[in-house]
RNA sequence: GCGGGCGUAGUUCAAUGGUAGAACGGCAGCCUUCCAAGCUGCACACGAGGGUUCGAUUCCCUUCGCCCGCUCCA
């Protein structure tokens, strides 16, 4: 079979992952195992360079955000509230003749018939059930596609005992989100992050890590005032242009405001990290697309060489992160299964609710009792008991209580690792003087990103003093960042080395760093990656030239 | 999970029913005054299990993995 130019692109960056070290598949000395993936050196460098420089963005250097590093394994009551224990199983079956899969109940409902469960939890179709795609009725039976890992806490194996690796990070911040609220003295609007392994027993792993079974989400709660409450505290809810950035925070910033900030200050943090913005593509959730809780999502793509492309040729790209405005469904569902509140007291609200016009208060009092309304009888409460909790709910926003909206930035780890990857992949043709032409490869990584940060190299290996200077340099460097030192084989070698893994700065010792010529004495030549340029450098100044370009 | 293709050093490839070669890469030494120079030496592979056979890397089966297409992607 012919190979496709993508596919081919992917096979070279794939066994580059292998060769330097960046990726290895897991457990391969036993053949591997399908959907797992080991960083090696390299790219366990990169990924800690990429999660540090996350976190940083979205905690350390903001005041409205703060941390949480919680468990793999929770509660399976959180997977009840959170809807994946119902939606993350299907049953599937297969036709026999055709070959193909279908969704068990929704070939039943097609026809009118109702799929049946027993006790066990065992699915089986009604008899007479059709394929639709030839008319046989020879089906397998349903088998449940759990895409939940399920595990047992303790040594019994019983039902009682059924535990899950978390399938998202984010429900751990929900869970945690009043003991974070009362313990970190933020006020609404603030946000939770956190970095973690989660895990999804995919159907089809693909692409490399692209779609992996256990990977790292860098995501970010973002909890903000419903904006009934934003109205009556401001008399309004503020507009903000739908493209570019809003600017900074405003105190009546909307659930819109907000979404179009977190998307434009992820994309600010592609661009830092060397993910341009025509690498990148964008993709806004459809009505029909958007989950019933969820106002608006956001997707950033990126251009991988697997993505697929658009009637035009143009790739279209894989999603990265999405930013989702996802209401106050995440605390009201934890509400009302855990019967805790997670509402907020908002002094302010309460002051300028008593303030506002009657025709006002009776208006968001409206409003809000609708949406809560409209949650709750959507998730199955009855009419009746829905308007009643609804009731209660919008009387408390006269109180100053709401359960606060969230917007979701939400974004893969290892996916960014692999778009990194892919963006810093460029190929060089060489030809020498004898005409010969050789194909080198360099790794173009942003700086702040790359796992190595500068290569220090004596020009010679036979000369002890060379030698002796260029480690007197390492060790100047390495309390400051990633140092790698290197004296085997030519300097050309050693700088394709480099420019292999993608190292940004070599610094080579050579003759007159120890003073050839008396006026270079304790100099060194600075090797840029990209273009191969040269200058020099005091070695007093090396160091802070180069936190400044790595930072 | 289904269908198709594939699986030989780290990588890219070759050969073979009688236990495997190369290139590049790696390591060591010599040499080398700036972009994969040269010389010498060394190490490293038939994905796993079973079957057929006197003998299997080669043929068959199973399994694991990779790629493509379906399916799935809350």
């Amino acid at each position: 079979m012919a190979e496709s130019k993508e596919n081919l692109q992917m096979e070279k960056i794939v066994s580059l992952c292998k060769r330097r070290g960046f990726i290895y598949q897991s457990s391969e000395i036993y053949s591997g195992i399908n959907g797992f993936w080991d960083y090696g050196p390299m790219g366990a460098e990169l990924k800690r360079n990429v999660k540090e420089l996350w976190w940083n963005t979205m905690t350390r250097e903001r005041e409205d955000v703060v941390g949480l590093d919680a468990t793999i394994i929770m509660s399976p009551a959180i997977w009840k509230a959170s809807g994946h224990v119902d939606t993350f199983s299907d049953p599937m079956c297969d036709c026999k003749k055709c070959k193909k899969r279908h969704r068990a109940d929704q070939l039943c409902e097609e026809q009118g018939l109702t799929l049946s469960k027993d006790a066990n939890g065992k699915f089986s179709l009604p008899a007479g059930t059709k394929c639709t795609g030839c008319g046989s009725t020879e089906l397998t039976e349903p088998r449940p596609f759990n895409l939940m890992f399920k595990t047992y806490v303790g040594p019994v194996e019983s039902e009682d005992n059924v535990a899950y690796l978390r399938p998202e990070t984010a429900q751990a911040i929900f869970a945690q989100f009043k003991n974070v609220l009362e313990t970190s003295r933020q006020k609404v609007p603030f946000g939770i992050a956190q970095i973690g392994k989660a895990f999804r027993n995919e159907v089809t792993p693909r692409n490399f890590t692209f779609r992996s079974r256990e990977f790292e989400q860098m995501e970010l709660e973002f909890f903000i005032k419903p904006d009934e409450a934003i109205e009556a505290i401001h008399g309004s809810v503020a507009t903000v242009p739908t493209t570019g950035h809003p600017g900074e925070p405003q105190p009546n910033w909307g659930w819109q405001a907000w979404h179009q900030y977190w998307v434009e200050e992820r994309v600010r943090f592609y661009e830092s990290i060397g993910l341009s913005r025509d690498t990148l593509g964008f993709h806004i959730q459809t009505a029909e697309e958007l989950a019933h809780y969820a106002r608006a999502t956001t997707d950033i793509l990126f251009k991988f060489p697997f993505s697929k492309r658009d009637e035009n040729g143009e790739l279209k790209g894989e999603e990265l992160e999405g930013i989702a405005a996802r209401s106050d469904f995440d605390l009201s569902q934890h509400q009302r299964f855990s019967g805790k509140p997670m509402g907020v007291f908002d002094e302010e609200l309460r002051t300028a609710w008593g303030k506002l016009p009657k025709e006002k208060q009776d208006e968001l009092w409206r409003r809000y009792y609708e949406n809560r309304k409209k949650y709750l009888t959507k998730m199955g409460v009855a009419e009746e008991a829905a308007a009643k909790q609804a009731t209660e709910d919008a009387n408390g926003l006269a109180k100053g209580q709401y359960i606060p909206h969230v917007i979701e930035p939400s974004a893969g780890a290892d996916r960014l690792i692999l778009a990194l990857i892919a963006n810093a992949y460029t190929e060089t043709t060489k030809t020498d003087d004898k005409g010969k032409s050789e194909t080198l490869v360099m790794m173009k990584f942003h700086p702040r990103v790359a796992p190595i940060k500068v290569a220090v190299l004596p020009l010679l290996k036979n000369k002890p003093e060379l030698v002796k200077k260029a480690l007197a340099v390492r060790d100047l460097l390495r309390p400051w960042m990633n140092v790698f030192y290197d004296d085997s084989g030519s300097i050309g070698r050693r700088y394709a080395r480099q420019d292999e893994i993608g190292t940004p700065f070599c610094v080579t010792i050579d003759f007159d760093t120890l003073g050839e010529k008396p006026e270079l004495l304790d100099t060194v030549t600075l090797r840029y990656r990209d273009d191969g340029k040269q200058e020099r450098l005091k070695i007093s100044e090396l160091r802070d030239w180069l936190l400044t370009r790595i930072r």
